[in-house]
DNA sequence: TCCTTATATGCAATCGTATGCGGTAATTCG
DNA sequence: CGAATTACCGCATACGATTGCATATAAGGA
């Protein structure tokens, strides 16, 4: 090898489009952005171009065009996990919507850690984009506040009411769904002694979930015993844990809530190598609804989220702000949750 | 509303750092870049500015950083399908390197379609980045020279050799793998009648499996039908719809390989909906190993893949390049996999 | 004292693109 | 036929950073 520098190709500017074509940058900017500017264009001089781009496969270079102009034509997107199967469908919407616009995505996954979600921040300020979407659950207000004055973005949240002017948020009904399935649990199936495996967040999601659950146990005058609570970190392997603590219980819960569908699982497998039966020893229900949920056998109860629409409602609201097709205050979307009974409860 | 102009912040510059520490702008480059330039600095400079730094909370513009310097700091991923759990252990590690080198990491999913793939390598030419790291279903060597004589990004491969004196390819041993499975299906299994669901593509995995599946049943002088033969695309639910044909076959296959555990998995789904047991009234092998296949029941039987371990060694030899520690011609690893029994065979 | 060397900083060009403004040729109009 | 438009197009600057080169100051040597 030697010293062969690595042949660190040039890539085709405007410039040598301008040259090939004979005539001058500028023009060929015009011609590539040609959506109705003052300035016309010159039917010759415009074919040229076009010939001399298709010549030299010219691609304009975004770094460039963002350096100079406003949109960077990248949004990014925030979420905890990107092994979770939950936010795979709204990655999925997300992505789909911004290439309508020809968009590309910068997807972080923040393994739902705090310093994770601060690198986030950190990296948007030093990466400019038009558009940020964040499934937080440390950030505060204030983080995303700041975020915004530092970049000018776009933002659309889920699940945490942000009051910046230029913030859309989307809300899902857990605690409705939450009670909902708990006091079918109770009523319909008669459990009393329940158990719950959520996580520390105090914001978002768990948090919410658990006062769901509280409340669902209060409305039905059932007791509240401090056991009944694991703590886990939205993994199969911390929801196996916690079954397994259930299960070392003198009296262990006849049913297990998991706020996700990931520790539901994991809550099986435990109760099952324990050698239980499911659900005539311990009735399970989850969230999310993932597919995997109905892999297992029995198959999981729990409560379905919508994440595809979840993830277009941001994407299309943040897309309304990028493009400028809206420019007012705070938009609030809720959408819908659904309790899917199958066979594990 | 009215016409109340968004309130586009402008970004702290370099050029404020420089007025607030009352230096040039140049200077204050030189004392973010410290890294042993030839240029000294003096102490009360440095001092200075990086107070200056702190106080208004600077960070630098990548992207115009990207422009003139040679560096963008972000490397792309393509994957197939980011809802398919066996690269989530890949792009888990490939972002953990590169957090390591402060790179950022672009992921785009293809959906296993050809156009996808055209799409990525165009992305990649309008917004250059440093490294690519490729999971090809469609693109030919061709495809990647080009973008590599485009971009000059240094690239890494799964599953494709490419001759390029700038890429890197990572093998998997997929046909041994794949041979021992089938040939322990035969031999230690009595299967005679196997099923395979395969995909479409010529190229890569698909295919080389295919092959290795033909070898082990020539190996063993059994017969091959074409109706043992069914295609699917990697999903779940093509897997069900491949099972249901077989089922409905006179003779349906006694044993059923699917080239991965998603296809799997969806052939498992749909025996037990026909009210056959696994194994004994059809095996099921996949190969991947993803985490569901321990969730379902029975277990699945499956060739394991490291997938952490491939994206990390991708991701390593990739910023060797991407740092210039080496500047060498294309070379190969391999990861090895293992076949895993469980109770689905 | 003057010239060299080392040290520390500023100037200005540059990356690829967007765009305000001015300039030229063609056209219209009185 | 001369003047005022109009239609097109190029010049030059800016975006925020990096970097080669020049410059200014201090220190050292003869």
């Amino acid at each position: 090898m030697a010293h062969q520098d690595p042949p660190r190709k040039r890539a085709v500017t405007m410039r040598d489009v301008a040259r090939q074509a004979g005539v001058s940058q500028s023009t060929v900017s015009r011609v590539l952005n040609d959506v109705d500017n003052g300035i016309p264009i010159g039917e010759e001089t415009r074919k040229r171009v076009m010939e001399a781009v298709e010549a030299l496969g010219y691609y304009p270079n975004l770094n460039a065009g963002s350096l100079r102009g406003q949109k960077t034509f990248m949004i990014a997107m925030m979420i905890a996990d990107i092994a979770n199967p939950f936010y795979h469908p709204m990655v999925r919407a997300v992505q789909d919507v911004a290439r309508t616009h020809r968009y590309d995505v910068m997807i972080a996954n923040t393994d739902h850690l705090r310093e994770g979600e601060m690198h986030f921040v950190e990296s948007v300020i030093r990466r400019p984009v038009d558009g940020v979407i964040l499934v937080p659950y440390h950030l505060t207000e204030a983080d995303i506040d700041r975020l915004i004055a530092r970049t000018g973005a776009a933002v659309a949240v889920l699940g945490q009411h942000i009051h910046h002017q230029q913030a859309d948020t989307v809300y899902g009904d857990d605690d409705q769904a939450v009670f909902e399935a708990i006091s079918w649990l109770i009523n319909e199936r008669g459990h009393q002694r329940i158990g719950f495996i959520g996580v520390t967040s105090s914001f978002s999601a768990g948090a919410r979930r658990r006062a769901a659950f509280l409340e669902a146990m209060r409305h039905a005058n059932l007791p509240i015993y401090p056991e009944m609570f694991e703590i886990g970190d939205w993994s199969t392997a911390s929801g196996e844990h916690a079954m397994q603590v259930f299960l070392s219980l003198p009296h262990p819960p006849t049913a297990v809530f998991a706020v996700n569908d990931l520790m539901a699982i994991g809550a099986m497998e435990a109760a099952q190598n324990a050698g239980l039966r499911i659900p005539e020893d311990v009735a399970i229900v989850g969230f999310d609804d993932i597919p995997p949920a109905s892999w297992v056998r029995p198959r999981l109860t729990t409560v379905a989220q919508r994440s595809a629409e979840i993830g277009c409602t941001m994407a299309e609201a943040l897309f309304e702000r990028v493009l400028g097709v809206y420019t007012g205050t705070s938009r609030r979307y809720e959408v819908k949750c659904r309790f899917v009974k199958r066979e594990s409860a």
